[in-house]
DNA sequence: CGCTCCGTTGAAACGGTTCAACCCACGTGG
DNA sequence: CCACGTGGGTTGAACCGTTTCAACGGAGCG
């Protein structure tokens, strides 16, 4: 495991134990356990209570909400080097959401006592923490405004320039989930996801094939997700 | 400001500073500012950067958000003893959303690179921070169920048992705010909230009395904040 | 082949917003 | 003292975006 842990260290970017020292990823070496998650899998449910949190290693973790009609509102999507969960290290209050593994993840996961004791004596490591939750909450206060301020067009207009921003070709978007997950991702179902994207493919907006999305049109989709333009 | 801080931290339930030692009050009395603004006056913008954060002495703050339209979505109402603009501390991408004092109120202010001093020398002082920002996470959390998973009725119903948990009569309570603002808390605009309270008021589940309210059937509501039940 | 899952399309229904009018309490100034 | 304007709150009718319900096509797979 403690290879494991440094090659974690060395290879993927895990914001929350960025910028530690050797020793502290022999600490945590020590202390972590590896855990694996079928497709489809649940890690947690809302109100379980968090005895620790998670580091995902492969694969990806939705993080969601579900009404008693059995709506879901995804909350998070994590890929490897991110980290879930942490939230109940600090409260008694239990897991706020459920995690279920989008498909085949293999995950790190860091028990609680140990950890808080570890941030208990290292001023550094409890920086990092501190950045990666206001990091969480600035994303949380966006997407409240997303979901309280702006209609569909405007959600998926954002959603499509984010991926945008962090894609290798700016142009050519793959969306890394279903398009029924994008709907619960955007607050909404799959019917008015498809309607709008093939409206904003007779605009001329954008091309959507399949899962791979061709974005013609960005000032236009710029405005749209500001609420500038609506979408005819 | 010295004994200002040290009533405060005598009188005053902070939870920021929950547990701290004396000499951490000291060291806080030096560094703090007192700042007062008047009744609608904007404390910080969306956008701004954050070279500190709040703590309200008294009076109320209002963070929000706001559409291009110009309809605002509340996040927080923050009272005596909570504290705000935290998060902006910890990313260098400036305040996430807009401060505005909601009454006349008088707030102690904490320069970013003393208070980052502070928490990189202190880890018990580290430790409170996390967990305001864990419980803020948590609450984030459940707003966005709320706003993308309940109608109105659901929201308002879930509010009024949250005063009723936190009112010293849980069957007579005292609206904080305004109508208006209680709409933009709710996500929705103050036509609908009245209509919504009145269908609530003619079907014995509340009796609306301006800015007081009495819970006449609570089980009713429960599942009505639950989904379990829709609003006739 | 028949099954399921995902995505798409159409028509009807719903919840909420918009727009407009109105009431009332309150403060101001003639 | 009353006329007047103002802001908060309420009510009604039309409108709009989204959801709901239903049906269908295609891809993948036993």
């Amino acid at each position: 495991m403690l290879e494991s842990m440094n090659d974690l260290g060395k290879h993927t970017v895990i914001p929350l134990f960025e910028g530690l020292q050797p020793n502290h990823f022999e600490n945590l070496a020590r202390i972590v356990l590896r855990k694996s998650y079928r497709r489809g899998e649940i890690i947690f449910m809302e109100g379980d209570e968090g005895n620790g949190f998670y580091i995902v290693e492969t694969g990806q973790v939705k993080i969601y909400k579900i009404s008693s009609e059995g709506k879901e509102q995804i909350l998070h999507l994590f890929g490897p080097g991110e980290s879930f969960g942490e939230v109940s290290v600090f409260t008694g209050h239990g897991f706020p959401a459920f995690a279920k593994a989008n498909v085949g993840t293999t995950c790190l996961f860091i028990p609680r006592a140990d950890f808080v004791e570890m941030i208990r004596r290292d001023p550094a490591l409890a920086m990092n923490m501190l950045g990666v939750m206001a990091l969480r909450l600035h994303r949380f206060a966006d997407l409240i405004e997303d979901l309280s301020l702006k209609e569909v067009p405007g959600r998926l207009s954002a959603y499509l320039l984010y991926l945008s921003g962090k894609s290798p070709d700016p142009e050519h978007l793959e969306l890394d989930v279903s398009k029924n997950q994008l709907a619960a991702l955007l607050g909404t179902i799959p019917e008015t996801l498809s309607r709008i994207l093939s409206r904003m493919g007779r605009l001329g907006l954008i091309k959507s094939e399949g899962s791979r999305i061709r974005i013609l049109d960005r000032p236009a989709l710029q405005k749209i997700a500001d609420g500038e333009t609506r979408i005819p």
